[in-house]
RNA sequence: GGGGGCAUAGCUCAGCUGGUUAGAGCACCUGCCUUACAAGCAGGGGGUCAUAGGUUCAAGUCCUAUUGUCCCCACCA
């Protein structure tokens, strides 16, 4: 016997080894094979300088299931990885590290900087793409791919190009959101919103006529500096005459008039509204409308400018205290109301983000939005769960142009060029160094492209577009998209619409969603809480199966689940019990010679075991293919545990030690762990395969075995009835001597009365083992034994003569308990059955369903009667 | 302000298009080292399926409302 079986399944022993053998098998690796259907999954590309954690775990694992499960069906199936240069998230990081050398990348300067950024990447890059091979993903490495790789970043300017001589790419002055820290532009996807106590100012601004003064009121009053005018409602009866007037702004001693607009609600505050161009988006519109100067207040680094006076160089915050003691001490401050309002903040670094107007980059979204919208419409993208669509199209129907660039150096730098002699803008996919107008040096635009422009083209420009390459001609449009519903605005929504303007159709029919992974209290992982999970230590401890199997188990798509480490332990433990399945078969077989296929003649519970098995393939394979992995994964481990662990095994023994009987027997446990194992292996790949291998086995390796197909040649439903009768009764007496106390030692004489002698007496001795009685008597008629307990179980009346351990009346009180639950039981059923409506409206199987019962029923009662009788008597 | 999820055993969750007596894992109780497994085996207790109406022959499942809870979008200064 392999030695590696030892008694307890572990983990470390195994899983390099296998995935080992996998790499060198060549498993993993897809190509363009015209003889087999492709099957497709684009790895969303983790951060270059991602750690595992629980998350990965999930997307992950999802989709190594289901590309394992297509490889054994059959498919070409491509799982593509790679990474994200993930820009924002990871200059962030970088320039944490230079600053802990003392360093800026200001100071550095743009070239130094990307080569340090470039050797930073290398050195702690890539971590993560080892960590997901912990976990089993059967990813194609061969082809692994990066944002920034020299193909994505041809593919990203082919793209820009094309947009920006489409029109569909412009450069303008914009409100945007800006972050300081970050020292850039945000799009609105990487704005978040977060409730947070302020104070609401109420201000008096004097009328220029010295008539009086307006109130209003602000959460922001730092924005002052840059207020153009103030603005009421155009029916609001108490600002009728003060329209078109001028106001003083206080502190900046300059005159800006009021203007009527229906932006302004004349029920919030006081009606009045001062109007900040540069720094408020509805303010930017009121200003168009009234032709406003735009006055910005604020340089990138979030300091007041020069346009602030002498607020100039204060911080928003500083300015914001000062400005406010100015106003108190001019006597302009009329109150301070607390209140509890949104404040949006970075995605990457969570500081506040100021509105701002800047010149930026966008992507003009309406016209590529409709067909991103239709699609999902017609269902040419399926996204699973289906409700998750109204989000889709809640976004897409309000989207707004796309801010794509960013103030930072690590990304694609936007390929436009400016001729600071002429003045012209060109855009082009080659560098260029002169004005083909004027000849003059060119100045290359210092930005770079939001990250997610990049991640955007993925499933097309890792397969090597814009070329038109074999792999793109065949495994585009690709399948099934694997992601969290927290990503849907990011990248999937962008991907459908960058692929259908590409490529002419959507990049993928289905988008699967699945849940967060929580902590055990239902609360996210996070940083802050210090409640996250890491993967690899549970791998470590666990093993990489369990952590999979946890992850699945349970979950349905879209919804969240939690992690608790006494999940896994149940996880590890199922491992552990497949282990152990697999050692007693191996013992058994040893020195053998047992094939991997079922006998010619099949016993009773050998035909049981196989009409379950292809029974569960059956529902595996459905369940599958409707995504519900929870439920798929459900089936076999129940089969496994329940069904072949609990009853065929312990079935089986019988027959291990029957010359005659032995060899049929070894051949069905064999077949039927083998094909466990097939179901089961893209949930549990290590334990599965290694098990598999030490089988009898045809083929080379599980990863690539035949996925199990439904056979109606294997369909006994009269056998399996039969056994699942005998079952009931070996149930029935352990569950009677348990309440009894009955020492397993203390072993009677089983008597059973049966309409159908023969299944019983061919299971005799099965219920004498797994029932622990002495012996069986089966009959079609017999006396009741004196001083014995009843068991009446579908199709048969049994008896345990147990005298001296039975209690006379506590007996009778337990049958005359049974007696009142079947006869109530079949009072309801007999209701149903005389319910003229019932029996009209219902379907005929249903009927037919409570007839059978009804009879089975009837006849229970009749032998718990009949059993009272006898001990009464 | 708009939209959505969830509410089932002590805990974590299944329960598909409504159809016999609502399931599993963990926890708990009882008895077992039955030569694959004590990370195990056998048995057991425990749920008026959030509340109130409604549709139906039949509701955990469908509809309406309510309550609690979580999330997403919007961002009225």
């Amino acid at each position: 016997m392999n030695e590696l079986f030892s008694k307890a399944y572990e983990p470390q022993a195994v899983e390099k080894d296998i995935y080992r053998l996998w790499r060198e098998g060549g498993y993993f690796h897809a190509e363009a094979d015209k003889a087999k259907k492709p099957y497709t999954i684009m790895m969303p590309p983790p951060n270059v300088t991602d750690q595992l954690h629980v998350g990965h775990a999930m997307t992950m694992t999802t989709q190594d299931v289901l590309i394992r499960w297509k490889r054994m069906q059959g498919y070409s199936a491509l799982w593509l990885p790679g990474t994200d240069h993930a820009a924002l998230a990871t200059e962030v990081k970088i320039v944490e590290a230079l600053r802990k050398e003392g360093l800026t990348k200001e100071g550095m300067g743009r070239e130094k900087y990307m080569e340090r950024a470039w050797q930073w990447n290398e050195k702690y890059g890539g971590r993560i793409t080892e960590q997901l091979k912990l976990l089993g993903s059967s990813a194609d490495w061969e082809r692994q791919r990066f944002t920034l790789d020299e193909g994505c970043s041809r593919a990203v300017r082919h793209v820009f190009v094309k947009l920006y001589e489409k029109g569909l790419i412009y450069r303008g002055e914009r409100m945007i959101n800006w972050c300081a820290h970050c020292g850039t532009a945000l799009s609105d996807a990487e704005v978040e919103f977060e409730e947070k106590e302020g104070s609401f100012w109420h201000l008096r601004y004097p009328l220029a006529d010295g008539t009086g003064y307006v109130e209003l009121a602000t959460t922001r009053p730092e924005t002052m500096l840059g207020d153009t005018a103030i603005a009421v409602h155009p029916e609001d009866p108490r600002y009728k005459d003060i329209v078109g007037k001028n106001v003083i702004l206080p502190l900046v001693d300059k005159e800006i008039p009021v203007v009527a607009d229906e932006y302004v609600e004349m029920d919030f505050g006081t009606g009045v509204v001062k109007i900040t161009p540069a720094h408020d988006p509805n303010d930017f519109l009121v200003g168009q409308r009234h032709g406003l100067p735009v006055i910005t207040i604020m340089d990138e680094a979030g300091n007041i400018n020069e346009n602030g006076g002498r607020y100039q160089g204060m911080s928003m915050q500083e300015a914001r205290r000062q400005i406010v003691k100015d106003l108190e001490e001019g006597g302009y401050l009329i109150k301070v109301e607390p209140i509890k309002h949104n404040v949006g903040a970075c995605h990457r670094c969570h500081t506040s983000v100021e509105p701002r107007v800047s010149t930026q980059w966008f992507v003009k979204m309406e016209s590529m939005a409709k067909p991103a919208i239709a699609a999902v419409r017609e269902k040419k993208v399926r996204i699973i769960p289906e409700r998750m669509e109204k989000v889709y199209y809640n976004w897409m129907e309000n989207i707004k142009d796309w801010c794509i660039s960013r103030q930072i150096w690590w990304g694609h730098r936007i390929p436009a060029w400016y001729c600071d002699d002429c003045g012209e803008t060109f855009v082009s996919e080659e560098d260029l160094t002169v004005c083909p107008k004027c000849g003059k040096p060119l100045r290359q635009d210092e930005d770079t492209l939001d990250t997610w422009f990049s991640s955007a083209l993925w499933p097309f420009s890792t397969l090597g577009w814009p070329d038109k390459t074999e792999d793109l001609e065949y495994f585009y449009p690709t399948n099934t998209l694997v992601t969290g519903y927290d990503i849907i605005f990011f990248w999937v929504a962008r991907m459908i619409f960058s692929g259908i303007e590409q490529m002419g159709e959507p990049p993928f029919d289905t988008v699967l969603l699945h849940g967060l992974v929580r902590d055990a209290q239902g609360r996210k992982m996070s940083k802050s809480l210090g409640n996250g999970v890491d993967p690899v230590e549970v791998i470590d401890k666990y093993g990489a199966d369990a952590l999979r199997l946890t992850i699945i188990t349970g979950t349905s798509p879209g919804n969240d689940t939690r992690y608790s480490d006494e999940k896994v332990a149940a996880s590890r433990n199922f491992a552990n019990k497949l282990w152990n399945a697999a050692r007693f078969i191996l013992m058994n077989i040893e020195g053998k010679d047992v094939p991997c296929a079922l006998p010619a003649s099949l016993s009773l519970e050998d035909k049981w075991i196989v009409n379950r098995f292809n029974q569960v393939a059956r529902e595996m394979t459905e369940n599958l293919e409707r995504f519900e992995l929870g439920v798929a994964v459900q089936k076999v481990y129940d089969f496994i545990w329940g069904d072949f662990c609990d009853w065929y095994i312990e079935l089986a023994k019988l027959r291990l030690n029957q010359e005659d009987a032995a060899q049929n027997a070894r051949q069905v446990l064999v077949w039927v762990m083998s094909g466990a194992m097939k179901l089961l292996h893209p949930f549990m790949p290590f334990v599965t395969e290694t098990i598999w291998q030490s089988l009898p086995h045809q083929g080379e390796a599980l990863i690539v075995a035949p996925w199990p197909v439904f056979d109606p040649a294997l369909r006994f439903p009269e056998e399996a009835a039969g056994m699942e009768r005998v079952m009931e009764l070996i149930t029935a007496i352990r569950t009677r001597r348990s309440e009894m106390n009955v020492p397993p030692s203390r072993k009677a004489q089983l008597h059973i009365e049966t309409k159908d002698p023969a299944l019983y007496q061919a299971e005799a001795e099965a219920i004498q083992r797994l029932a622990g009685c002495s012996g069986v008597e089966v009959g079609e008629s017999m006396e009741v034994p004196k001083g014995a307990v009843t068991m009446v179980t579908t199709g048969a009346r049994s008896y345990l003569p147990l005298e001296d351990l039975i209690d006379r009346d506590a007996e009778l009180a337990r049958l005359e308990k049974e007696l009142k639950a079947q006869l109530g039981q079949l009072e309801r059923a007999e209701a149903k059955l005389s319910n003229e409506k019932f029996m009209s409206k219902a379907p005929a199987d249903v009927v037919e369903g409570v007839r059978a019962n009804c009879e089975k029923l009837r006849e229970n009662v009749k032998h718990i009667q009949e059993s009272l009788k006898g001990l009464q008597g």
